[in-house]
DNA sequence: TCAAAAGTGTTTAGTTTACACCCATGC
DNA sequence: GCATGGGTGTAAACTAAACACTTTTGA
């Protein structure tokens, strides 16, 4: 089966740049090891070709989960990418993408061809084939600066989580510390989580669980209320 | 000539949503007549397809100044649409980018290949191709929020401006009033002004006239300033 | 009773908002 | 001299930052 048009096309491909947190509150990225050639063997963000038949959000939700197992995420456009000799195999433009994820709910899992997959800092990122750096730069870039203004910051939290967790979140995509005492006082002052319970077994006082109310701040927002950390 | 592939690919292209004030400080986007079908005579953005030799960028770039003549302006890219059924002659993804430009510097100019091009008030459109509303909503969605972080709003002036000119424009573009004494304290504390000239022959006391200093806003912002209207 | 982390009260410093006034020019 | 917009001083209100304290739990 063949194809052919009377212009010469690029091929269209998305790629995506998955954010996690660990434990020791480090951002985190998947990559996966290619297969084949190019850059075979080297690291790389998933992604793949786009059907024709399928709108770029859904390419993108299925490739991650293809490759990586991930589903039902927050997944976002990013950029798109088309430098001409981007990719050695010929003309291909990228849609990238980035996800936000609860690392604890994703270990690494073998990916659906035998490719490796894994989790690496994003301080220590190994060299990545295609322009997949620059996407990595662009992705950071962006959730730093979106983080600031949209609350996103709860996709990579579990769903109930404490103020001190979500306030080592900031502090650690922030790079800086922030006042634990100015930090709950903004965070509750805007009235979008809500308390679900308390912490159990724990060897100091218990702290309580929030769960971000997507519906109030909908609410609020359209009342003219704006996110800001 | 054509030409062949293994599996079929969309066609790329990019379309450009122009920004521009009028004198009545309201927000007007370039549009063109389309000569053909499909949507021969309904308004569009200006775009086309994407060469293969030729970056994104200057893809817009090209197609902005073959529609409507206007060249060495602030273009930046702005999201990339792909609903498969958007353009009824088979898939079609499109990067859109944003341009802002000076409208005195670019009166309604015939286009190129003899369609009408004008400049209409964001407030007023008429129906237009494809799914150019939604992209025309994206951008004006982008250029509300971003000129709040960014200093992009110089674009819209001419080189030299008065401070009254820059409040204006962000009155018009946030859509309500700004306190003058406050606006010129802000943005005067910023340091990114450089102070040119002074108005001549108007009826009243001439304002000085500014420019936008992007070498210092640059120096700054590596020092970790933070522009915010 | 101790360690550890959760959660609170309050002062201070800094920033933003609001309002009222004076200034320079052309006609 | 008067209409028009340019430009300034300052008090009050609000918000953010800083710091020290009390609370609750398991071991």
């Amino acid at each position: 089966m063949s194809y052919t048009y009377e212009y010469p096309r690029p091929s269209l491909t998305v790629d995506c740049v998955i954010f996690g947190l660990d434990d020791s509150h480090e951002l985190r990225v998947l990559l996966i090891e290619r297969a084949h050639d190019p850059y075979a063997d080297c690291w790389a963000l998933p992604g793949g070709f786009v059907d024709m038949h399928e709108d770029l959000y859904s390419a993108a939700a299925r490739e991650l989960e293809e490759e990586t197992g991930i589903r039902n995420v927050f997944i976002e456009q990013l950029y798109t990418f088309g430098a001409p000799k981007r990719d050695p195999r010929g003309r291909v433009v990228s849609v990238a993408y980035y996800a936000l994820v609860n690392l604890k709910d994703h270990p690494v899992t073998a990916a659906s061809d035998a490719k490796r997959a894994e989790w690496f800092k994003t301080k220590e990122l190994p060299k990545l084939a295609f322009d997949h750096q620059l996407i990595m730069d662009t992705a950071i870039e962006r959730l730093t600066t979106k983080i600031r203004y949209q609350p996103i910051g709860f996709e990579l939290l579990p769903e109930k989580f404490t103020l001190s967790q979500l306030r080592e979140l900031y502090e650690t995509i922030l790079g800086k510390a922030l006042n634990k005492r100015n930090f709950r006082s903004k965070i509750m002052s805007m009235d979008i989580l809500e308390q679900v319970e308390q912490q159990k077994d724990v060897p100091h006082r218990p702290a309580y669980l929030y769960r971000f109310n997507k519906k109030k701040y909908a609410q609020l927002t359209k009342e003219g209320f704006v996110f800001e950390i």
